[in-house]
DNA sequence: GAGTGGTCTAGACCACGAA
DNA sequence: TCGTGGTCTAGACCACTCG
């Protein structure tokens, strides 16, 4: 058992986490490097609470996310089993959390090729929640990953007046343009709103991704909002078929009612 | 405050469902129904364990499922802020959960077309986790939304030899396949892995749905395992642009690291 | 400085599954 | 019957926001 002051400066040490994540990341690298096979028992709460010399409710925080990212199920009278020794991620995307977001942008590159200032038509107006003449700033890029040459996504981005003299976003970008906001005006997006649907391709983007004209692809659009719920920025990609995937993985936790 | 006696003949009434989940339930209504707009703040934790007689814990716990819903953010020193008075859902399809699954099953329905047994070949093993020569249970169908008579999807189910004896899964269904497994044979979902992608329409799938070969239409792959990992159900589903999205909601609860 | 939500402890009772 | 995880209480200290 530590004192306080003991936390405290294991904490800084470690970058200020708290316990439930230091014990959640302890616990994902025991079951990913193989000291459980699938279908294996982790030990039980109480075993944990003295193993780690923490009180149960530190515990129950931490397995809730090897629950969540799809590691272990838990049940009454049985225990806490691992049904996945790996955690699903690859070169395709898997978000479950608005932090995620962060993530995927720092594992592709966006090179941003070309930034207008465009007077809105009634029917932008209508999809950018404002209202016709209003100036946004509109950017147009392509997505990389960096085991290919050829882009992912093309990928269109209005970004509301408020924030349009938003600085250095030319070229290649490892950030996420939303991140670049928060920090160039102090602004926080609490909540993004994902629609995904499959549309053809225009000359356009065809050119843009490299293949042909009409073929399909999964339009990806976001909108992010901050604490008032305004939209700060919406982004719209495109990507091609066979170069993108979305994957999920959703676990029960408890019986449906 | 109640005792314990008292508490248990409250929850038998509404259901026995847990304490939190009742005021998650009472909050949400709230919220929906006006009691607060946009930016407004809900009384503090420490406000309603008074109001409603339970621990902060139990208030945690329901705040918890009202950020996981979209409807509030809350934030250290400040509290608990409502970003969205209604719970968003649509014709669209709107997965957060692993028992969503089962709700959208019930707001459409699956007729399902042709049925058969197949001797599946090395390929076909490979994306089902078996071996060439085992023998499943391959279903065919559409899934219709009450607002439209053309169907929104055309859906390829591979069932599990161990499955394959499941009765009166012909025809229209309000229920999903997998539930039936689970009534049935006594089995558990305890996992799903989705996959989304682009591709281009077969002509049997195009026919099928009423629209041109070589269309392009949205792809939701959908693998149902068991707590042993086993595949248990592999639905292959394909929706053709401008009938279906797939619509996500994040929130952000406290700051990414 | 007062008040907020985030984290954490040390207890408790329960329904359920397995032996 | 015994141990599991699910729920719940009553405390506590902290970093943070705001007046």
């Amino acid at each position: 058992m530590f004192t306080n002051h003991e936390i405290d400066r294991d904490a800084f040490i470690r970058g200020n986490q708290p316990r439930y994540v230091q014990l959640a990341n302890t616990l994902i690298n025991e079951i990913t490097d193989g000291k459980y096979q699938i279908g294996d028992l982790l030990p039980t709460e109480q075993d944990m609470c003295v193993q780690f010399g923490v009180s149960r409710f530190t515990v129950r925080e931490a397995l809730k996310k090897l629950v969540q990212s799809g590691l272990v199920t838990r049940q009454p009278g049985v225990g806490s089993k691992v049904i996945s020794t790996q955690m699903t991620t690859a070169y395709s995307q898997n978000i479950m959390d608005i932090s995620d977001f962060y993530r995927y942008a720092t594992d592709t590159s966006l090179v941003i090729q070309s930034s207008e200032i465009i007077t809105i038509t009634a029917e932008q107006a209508d999809m950018l929640e404002g209202s016709a003449g209003e100036t946004w700033l509109f950017l147009i890029g392509n997505r990389f990953s960096e085991k290919s040459e050829l882009p992912i996504s093309y990928t269109e981005i209005w970004i509301n007046p408020a924030f349009r003299a938003i600085k250095g976003i030319m070229g290649k970008r490892s950030e996420a343009i939303h991140s670049e906001i928060e920090k160039q005006f102090g602004e926080t997006v609490v909540k993004v709103e994902q629609t995904i649907t499959a549309t053809s391709l225009t000359k356009k983007q065809a050119n843009a991704l490299q293949v042909k004209s009409g073929s399909p692809s999964l339009c990806i659009a976001r909108k992010y909002r901050n604490r008032k719920g305004e939209l700060i920025e919406l982004s719209i990609s495109h990507h091609p078929e066979t170069r993108f995937s979305y994957n999920s993985v959703f676990v029960k936790n408890n019986i449906p009612a």
